[in-house]
DNA sequence: ATAGGGTTAG
């Protein structure tokens, strides 16, 4: 039966007082009543139904109802498509623009910025730009509204030259389409053009409205362009745009970026209204410029005084805050408090716990807490990976790596920043070519960032003339890309060319930072060049204004002691303006060792151990001056000591990469599938090594038993296990190269000269301090180390 | 208007 007329119009007004008033429930009534009393459906009262729940923001409602209306009106079209452009899924109003059309409906101006909004959330352009033709088609591309939508869309989209020419052609631009073209440049970093379109905009007699300030607040911030940022405060002021909660906050925000933290506390202070946003944006501020205590100050401040609900974005920089300070249970108490309040642990906010974890060091932590994260994203993987090499396990960085690539998710720019270093930590040479090419294909090889990393890897994996070719290759280069070569030559015992590229970098007029103569140093340390280290350690305060840190120091004692100047090294110590720690006593202490300064060395081991046990190598290197001296009681005396204060020796490990599989050895290890044909092949060497001099420096060995075991003992250290699996395993002639996490060991150092001649191989064998280069019977460190 | 992961030294 249909309506009848009179019922049919009740119910159209009851319907658009709903709409007026928004009540769901009452739309719900009257729904449930025109189910029970109509049979078939009538277009009027349905679109009116429809128009009700959308203004009650049911959009599923509402679309369930749409897709019964025979031959909705544009107008219930455009409304739709609004919804969804508006509230998501934006691919919802894409889809029903392209229905539309093929039900042969003519969109008209109303249609195009709701679906044109939608492309940009997407960053549809391939979409955009057929929608685009449509409008042309139908010849909405001039009107007003379709063309400031157009401009938009293209901006936010990054294709700032179509926008740029649509809004050319413009003959009449109101203040929203100066608002789209200038949002569009602030988004992309065009600071400058940006401000030059506010300018532009006055010129021709259209006035900024507080969205034109707040659109290109955030680019000023980033390119920390003060004077700007003050001048459109001044014009804040003279409109009392200012007093709005998102002007000010916009202000505020522009002067943390522009690390005016002064000036921001001041807007945040006399603001009058402030919220969540207000308090995320000063907290983060502060966290950004490491003011800690101010953070977490105002962070109590708001949950506590001002009652507010901190939001994800509030409590993503207090984690920060607390991952720079390493507060491990102020973090824990945080994530408590995240689990307490429900539902705001959003996978942002979970990274940056995860990343929270890993910097505070406790990795399994963040690792448990990775496996549970449920999605994970790209960020998410990239944050353990770092996490992992950051913490010492690089070998489990690569497996979460792998990991990666079978899920799917694929590795970013800084993904691969925390791949590389893992590379590097390990030697791993394959797996840094692999990460090389695959950083090729997605376009990411030229980035500063990434070549750097790919000069450390190299220069790590040994390939230092690769390292020099990133390096030359690259357009622009900061601090860090000439401090990774410095230093890459450094470890390599390339002294001279780490200076010959201090010198470049000085005649380009850059500025060497601290670090630069860390690298510097450390690079004349293992190549034995005093004079120059001393004339650079007494330049960097001079000429450069660098206060010397204890890492500049330290460099210095080891120059000094490793060229025998052992008294001036222990002069230099007492001179130091700060109290030396343990480290810069070990650098003396292992002068001691080389130059055999028994006296020198107890009395230093004595004040190392004073200021606590940092580590087991201050007891092995005393042990070793011992031992080298044939004080057999004192060096098994030291061990004993060491025991007793519960420290266990590291024990040494060695590793090389065959075929993409890094092979792990430590020393006495029994364990490895070709054990055999590794014992056979060291023996082998053995009595050709004995055959042309060798004899085994049984002083390295402390257990008290005949030389000959001793030479045993010594046969098997991890550096000879790796070698000769690499002998075994590489092609006859190929160079090898092998890794250790401590110092090379003494008789390994002088067996390794003996296998190159038996070999006719290059062996390389990278320590936790520098490369040694073995050919032809003679290393490339001098025999200092 | 606020917003997650990152390169160099020891």
């Amino acid at each position: 039966m249909p309506l009848r007329f009179e019922v049919k119009n009740n119910y159209l007004h009851l319907l658009e007082a709903c709409i007026q008033s928004k009540s769901l429930t009452e739309a719900k009534k009257i729904h449930q009543h025109f189910l029970k009393n109509t049979s078939n459906a009538d277009s009027s009262v349905l679109h009116k139904l429809t128009r009700l729940y959308l203004s009650c923001n049911q959009v599923v409602l509402a679309r369930r109802l749409f897709d019964e209306i025979p031959n909705p009106s544009v107008i219930l079209w455009n409304q739709i498509i609004r919804a969804y452009a508006w509230n998501g899924p934006f691919d919802g109003a894409i889809d029903l623009y392209h229905s539309m059309l093929h039900l042969g409906v003519r969109p008209n101006k109303y249609t195009y910025p709701f679906v044109l909004k939608a492309c940009s959330g997407l960053l549809a352009i391939e979409d955009g730009v057929e929608i685009h033709s449509h409008a042309k088609m139908f010849g909405l591309e001039s009107d007003v509204f379709v063309c400031t939508a157009l401009v938009d869309f293209y901006a936010k989209c990054g294709i700032l030259v179509e926008a740029q020419r649509l809004f050319s052609s413009m003959s009449h631009r109101d203040v929203v389409a100066w608002n789209a073209m200038i949002a569009g440049c602030s988004l992309y970093g065009l600071c400058d053009d940006a401000v030059q379109l506010i300018m532009q905009m006055q010129e021709e007699g259209i006035c900024p409205n507080s969205s034109t300030i707040v659109g290109v607040l955030p680019t000023v911030g980033e390119a920390k362009a003060l004077g700007h940022g003050k001048a459109l405060h001044g014009y804040c002021v003279r409109r009392s745009f200012d007093n709005g909660v998102v002007v000010g906050t916009g202000l505020l925000d522009m002067y943390a970026k522009c690390q005016c933290l002064l000036y921001a506390r001041k807007i945040f202070d006399v603001m009058g209204v402030r919220n969540e946003v207000s308090w995320s944006a000063m907290i983060g501020g502060y966290v950004a410029s490491d003011c800690m205590k101010e953070a977490l100050e105002l962070f109590d401040q708001m949950i506590l005084k001002d009652a507010m609900d901190p939001t994800p974005v509030t409590l993503g920089s207090v984690l920060r805050a607390c991952a720079k300070l390493t507060d491990l249970s102020r973090g824990r108490k945080l994530h408590c408090y995240i689990i307490k309040l429900g539902s705001v642990l959003d996978i942002l906010l979970g990274n940056t716990l995860l990343s929270m974890y890993a910097k505070c060091g406790v990795i399994d932590d963040a690792i448990r807490f990775f496996d549970e994260m449920n999605p994970k994203d790209s960020v998410s993987f990239s944050a353990i990976v770092s996490g992992c090499v950051q913490n010492g396990n690089a070998a489990v960085a690569l497996s979460i790596f792998r990991m990666m690539q079978l899920s799917g998710i694929d590795p970013d720019l800084t993904t691969m920043l925390g791949v590389l270093p893992a590379c590097s930590h390990l030697a791993a040479l394959q797996h840094g070519f692999c990460s090389h090419g695959y950083l090729i294909v997605r376009g990411f090889a030229t980035d500063t960032l990434i070549c750097n990393a790919l000069i450390d890897m190299y220069s790590k994996c040994g390939k230092i003339s690769f390292a020099r070719e990133v390096f030359n290759r690259m357009d622009r280069h900061d601090i860090v890309s000439w401090n990774a070569m410095i230093i890459g030559y450094g470890i390599h015992g390339l002294g001279m060319e780490a200076l010959g590229l201090f010198h470049d970098l000085l005649a380009l007029g850059l500025k060497p930072d601290d670090i630069t103569f860390i690298c510097l140093l450390s690079s004349c340390s293992h190549s034995g060049l005093v004079m120059e280290g001393r004339l650079w350690f007494d330049a960097m305060s001079r000429d450069f204004s660098i206060v010397p840190r204890m890492e500049h120091c330290i460099c210095m004692v080891d120059i000094l002691g490793r060229a025998g100047l052992i008294d001036e090294a222990h002069h230099f110590i007492r001179n130091m303006p700060f109290e030396p720690d343990v480290r810069i006593w070990s650098a003396l202490l292992s002068a001691c060792r080389i130059h055999k300064n028994i006296e020198l060395g107890e009395e230093v081991s004595k004040k190392i151990q004073s200021l606590g046990p940092e580590s087991t190598g201050n007891f092995v290197l005393l042990s070793n001056i011992y031992s080298a001296a044939g004080r057999w009681d004192d060096a098994a005396h030291i061990r004993i000591t060491q025991k007793d204060w519960g420290l266990k020796k590291i024990p040494g490990c060695s590793w090389i990469e065959i075929n993409g599989i890094v092979h792990a050895f430590v020393g006495g290890d029994q364990s490895h599938l070709q054990l055999s044909q590794i014992n056979r092949k060291l023996e082998e060497l053995l009595v050709e090594m004995k055959r042309l001099g060798y004899q085994a420096e049984c002083s390295f060995v402390f257990q008290d038993v005949e030389e000959e075991e001793k030479e045993q003992i010594l046969l098997y250290h991890s550096e000879k296990l790796a070698i000769a699996f690499g002998i075994l395993n590489l092609k006859a002639g190929r160079p090898i190269l092998v890794t250790k996490n401590l110092r090379v060991c003494g008789d390994c150092h002088t067996a390794i000269k003996f296998m190159t001649l038996i070999t006719k191989r290059e062996i390389t064998v990278r320590d936790a301090n520098r490369f040694h280069h073995f050919k032809n019977g003679t290393c490339n460190c001098g025999d200092f180390w």
